[in-house]
DNA sequence: CGAGTAATAAGTCAGAGTAAATAAAGCGAG
DNA sequence: CTCGCTTTATTTACTCTGACTTATTACTCG
């Protein structure tokens, strides 16, 4: 009774949300180009040893998320890149499974370069008390961790996140994922160059301490160099 | 043989679809809220008069977007608002088939106000001559049908595609259906105000000029401007 | 109060038949 | 004989049915 070691499909949650992996980061990363035709259900149901029904299950979620179009006849083909849902939260995953497009990481830091200053005015305005604990407590926790270690990325996404949900605004909050993802990538190429250029933490308690006190304009103008500082730490990263 | 006219699952593409939007619609309405669960598959798909298969495809399309979740025994519940994927187009169209919720209008129109003059200056900086003709192309159809028509607000949300394609981020194209669905509701609220409080065609106008002529500064400038104003107009018509 | 057990609802599977869209064949008009 | 339209045929996704499996919760018993 050997290991049937054979499940090309990836992991996931439940048996559809392996093949949706599967197929998702395939698609993602250019495996099946845009325009590309997907073999038949019956055909890549079976080679993936999975029932159709599972497949088809699937091949919905993508559908769901703007990366694929099946009709009859015609088969399911790959729609092109304008049409995905680009910041839904898992296509970013998938986009982030494998070396991402570099044109990927520049486009999401573009729109945290957008976003997170004037998300940071918004967030001076209208924060709590139980916000700026948010932001202090994970704060916190990133200088205790540092960005080396996995909490500590995770407090910095935190970080982010807290100022996003001060806005009190769901739609900032959904771009949370995008931002995030862009956040984490930051840390992982810096990682990968080695020397940390610089101690991240004195940016964003600036940031913190503005939002705290309230002032709109210091918090746009620190989130501002942070985001820069970000953006140039990863570019210089990117190309080595 | 009577027409069996009960078909209480709205219109959608296909069966599923139909589901689908029906389930979505009820959920982002606040009929079905956070937290509630939904009755039984065999149950659920029995009322709705479709087979198992169609009504779980359907509910596999609403956990991809965020708005349910299913564990074994435990069934399939709602999740709350801030795990939704509000920037989907889908989920933003079941958003605004029933009169939307206030707030949705507000925070789509606050993350206008921050991306699109952004996007308009990085517009100036990268169009080309393609990108200037959609523009030009989509502002004569504005003109010539005007916003009290349908093919005009079509033209109205192709001309602020074609900057924000004009950016050559696919993150912010991403964007499109918020902003398009704020732009939609806009015209759609002025309507209703019966007095269309100004002409918007001139704003846009300083726009595309300021786009075509490279000049990212009066770009910004001239979209805060117009999307100032497209607040200002749904606001006084929001509350009437 | 904890470990084992039963009940429940989603998850997976198999196979058959339906509907829709494209490609091919047929046919009539010019 | 060619062109354009209509009809037919085929391919593929779509829907349905019903059975079986697995995961999770809730209950019972020690």
């Amino acid at each position: 009774m050997e290991e049937q070691a054979r499940k090309p499909r990836g992991t996931g949650r439940r048996l559809r949300g392996a093949v949706a992996n599967y197929l998702g980061t395939a698609i993602v990363s250019g495996e099946i180009a845009p325009g590309e035709r997907l073999s038949g259900e019956v055909a890549n149901a079976e080679a993936l040893d999975v029932s159709r029904s599972a497949y088809r299950e699937a091949v919905q979620v993508l559908t769901a998320k703007g990366l694929v179009e099946s009709r009859p006849k015609a088969g399911t083909r790959v729609l092109p890149r304008h049409r995905w849902n680009l910041l839904d939260p898992e296509v970013l995953a998938w986009a982030f499974a494998k070396e991402p497009d570099l044109e990927i990481v520049r486009n999401l830091f573009e729109l945290r370069a957008i976003v997170e200053p004037a998300a940071a005015r918004l967030a001076a305005e209208r924060r709590d008390k139980a916000d700026v604990k948010a932001m202090r407590d994970a704060l916190a926790a990133m200088r205790r961790f540092t960005l080396a270690t996995d909490p500590g990325r995770v407090a910095d996404r935190e970080f982010h996140d807290a100022i996003l949900r001060a806005t009190r605004n769901d739609a900032l909050v959904a771009l949370s994922a995008g931002i995030g993802a862009a956040v984490n990538w930051t840390t992982h190429y810096k990682q990968r160059a080695r020397a940390l250029p610089r101690d991240p933490v004195p940016d964003h308690i600036r940031v913190a301490d503005a939002i705290a006190a309230g002032d709109a304009e210091a918090a746009d103008k620190a989130m501002r160099v942070l985001v820069e500082m970000a953006f140039d730490d990863t570019r210089a990263a990117m190309v080595r």
